[in-house]
DNA sequence: GCCGTTTTCGGCCCGACTGTTTTCAGTCG
């Protein structure tokens, strides 16, 4: 039960940071241009049509592929376009290329338009429940006119759906199960939540029962910022008793199914859990398999099949022979395909496969490449641990530094520092420096970014600090132009080290700011500001994305906490996550430097 | 609709499960 306890602890924490939270809280809306995902939604609403229509599967998975390749993209769409390089993009050629055009454009789509028109709206929802597929959809719609969720409910319950073909009793009531666990459900839950679940799980499993190689799998091995829910693999001599130990374990609230070899269950925070338990000789091949993501999955399959090859969750098929090769380690798996190794954090389908064919795979950013921390609070302003704590809180992490980067008086409901009191505590860390032994303390301030794009300190005390961290943290509904000018303004301060948090978005509360990126990357490039990637669950910002296209830019980046509590210091391995999905290496992130190079990275080494 | 180590035409990932059937369509991961 401790295990249980803990996870308690860890979501009281990530709540608890609401009281660092004073920011205007505005949803933004793309006004001036259509953003990648939204037309990304669009191409997959019109594979969703296109399937409920009867359309070829080639053609409605070619929007599918459309609409994901834009989804990842690094950039904006307007730019290609006025770079006239949309067909670069994997899976957009003639067609595809044309109608984003039109919708850029003109901001309509009219082959959307009419696609839309042959079937009443909201037939594509119908899609989102649990064992409807696009035939039923259109057959519900045909045959009873229901266009909507609720009309299905209804349907069911008057017995109207098990008297149409191929669909009986059991069938509604599988339906109705669905609509209602939907209903119940949160949709999908931060990756800061999950993996120390599934973390606490495995461990609690390997107590008590004889399971081998427990790993966890699909979107949350692949660091995504959220999760649909949690896979979990691993091999035992009696899989059996695995699986009897799982259901049983005291994070389990419902089995869902239970098997000989796999289960899954909802856990007590609502979260399904599925675990599966193989042999040992075919584990790589399987836990390869539902690693994914499904786009990567297809990617490998396709090219196994022009080398004569049949790739499955089994093994690897030759198809001449139909002798079949198993892999019980991953890597051999993707040598045997004549690849590198794929990290699990690039498996998305992108520029990965054809990388690890030219073998340039990059060598990415690890947890251990971490030598400090630049950006937490104190009880100073809205922290919660004294200066000290969190110093021998970052000591016993192995750090050769950390940055004690308290807010500035502009942020008055976050006890923000006057210029007096940031005085008083330049003196106490500086006392306190010379006490501490193995870790050195820099005296530092998240500056606040006015809405004028001014700092709200003088600059005469912001040379005083080793360090400067200047974040945007009110009126963020500003139009992107101003906002654009706004961050640049900081940018090119010439006492701003690091722009904290970019976006300022919260995950599944608040949507990013509007600003021109591109303008902003090369401008930090050019001025050597370092770009913050926060490693705060709800944050995560720069996102993997942009941290990709900031990379190329060659912008320098640097993986912080942003910790208002010793236990934050922890989440530094999210932030790693995200620098891994944006295809980071240590040499790109500034704080996998050894303290003399990391601040002679800073412009303030330049005052020195 | 996309794309090329056999291709500007003719292919396009793989296997399991479920509910409804009596051999399989539809859906999922």
């Amino acid at each position: 039960m401790i295990y249980v306890v803990n996870y308690k602890f860890m979501v009281l924490m990530l709540i608890g940071r609401d009281f660092t939270r004073y920011y205007e809280s505005t949803i933004i809306y793309g006004v001036n241009s259509m953003r990648n995902d939204k037309v990304a939604k669009i191409f997959q609403d019109i594979a969703d049509l296109l399937e409920i229509k009867g359309e070829t599967t080639f053609k409605v998975r070619a929007y599918q592929r459309a609409a994901r390749s834009i989804e990842h993209l690094p950039v904006e769409l307007t730019q290609l376009m006025a770079e006239k390089k949309l067909r670069t993009v994997p899976g957009i050629g003639d067609a595809i290329s044309k109608k984003i055009t039109e919708l850029l454009t003109t901001g309509h789509l009219e082959y959307y338009e009419k696609l839309q028109a042959e079937f009443p709206p909201g037939i594509t929802d119908m899609l989102n429940i649990p064992g409807i597929g696009p035939k039923t959809a259109l057959l519900l719609s045909q045959e009873l006119g229901i266009s909507s969720v609720e009309q299905l409910e209804q349907a069911i319950l008057e017995g109207k759906v098990a008297s149409l073909y191929r669909l009986g009793d059991k069938t509604g009531e599988n339906i109705l199960h669905h609509i209602r666990a939907m209903h119940s459900k949160e949709k999908r839950i931060l990756l800061g939540l999950a993996l120390p679940l599934a973390e606490e799980m495995m461990n609690s499993l390997r107590q008590s029962s004889g399971v081998h190689n427990l790993t966890t799998a699909g979107s949350l091995r692949r660091f995504r910022e959220t999760v649909g829910d949690i896979d979990l693999m691993g091999t035992a001599e009696n899989p059996e008793e695995v699986i009897n130990a799982f259901v049983c374990l005291p994070h389990v609230k419902e089995t869902l199914v239970k098997g000989g070899t796999k289960a899954s269950v909802i856990s007590c925070h609502d979260i399904q859990v599925d675990l599966r338990v193989v042999e040992h000789d075919a584990f790589g091949s399987l836990l390869q398999y539902f690693t994914g993501s499904k786009q990567h999955n297809i990617t490998l399959r396709e090219r196994g099949h022009r080398q004569g090859l049949k790739l499955s969750e089994y093994g690897i098929t030759d198809i001449k022979t139909d002798h079949l090769e198993k892999f019980s380690t991953e890597e051999d798996f993707y040598y045997r395909l004549g690849l590198q190794f794929i990290p699990p954090e690039l498996r998305e389908g992108q520029q990965e496969v054809a990388r690890a064919e030219k073998g340039t795979m990059p060598i990415l950013v690890t947890p251990s490449d971490i030598k400090g921390d630049l950006h937490v609070h104190t009880d100073w302003s809205d922290g919660h641990d004294s200066i000290e704590t969190m110093a021998l809180a970052a000591q016993a992490l192995g750090y050769q530094y950390l940055a004690i980067t308290d807010h500035s008086a502009g942020r008055g409901a976050a006890r923000g520092l006057s210029e007096e009191r940031l005085r008083k505590q330049i003196t106490e860390i500086r006392e306190l420096d010379k006490r501490l032994m193995g870790i050195h303390l820099l005296c530092g301030i998240e500056v606040d970014i006015k809405a004028n794009g001014r700092l709200d300190l003088s600059e005469e005390l912001l040379q005083q600090l080793d360090i400067v961290v200047a974040g945007v943290h009110s009126a963020m509904g500003q139009e992107e132009h101003k906002m654009t000018q706004r961050i640049l303004a900081a940018v090119e301060h010439p006492l701003v080290d690091i722009i904290a948090h970019p976006s300022c978005r919260l995950i599944g509360e608040r949507e990013a700011i509007n600003a021109d990126w591109e303008a902003i990357f090369q401008s930090a490039a050019q001025t050597g500001t370092i770009l913050e990637i926060n490693a705060m669950p709800d944050r995560l910002d720069l996102k993997d994305t942009r941290v990709l296209r900031a990379r190329e830019l060659g912008v320098k980046l640097v993986i912080n906490t942003d910790s208002h509590a010793t236990e934050h210091l922890k989440f530094m391995r999210f932030g790693v996550g995200v620098a891994r999905r944006g295809w980071c290496e240590a040499k790109h992130i500034v704080n996998t430097l050894p303290l003399p190079e990391m601040q002679a990275s800073l412009k303030h080494s330049n005052i020195w």
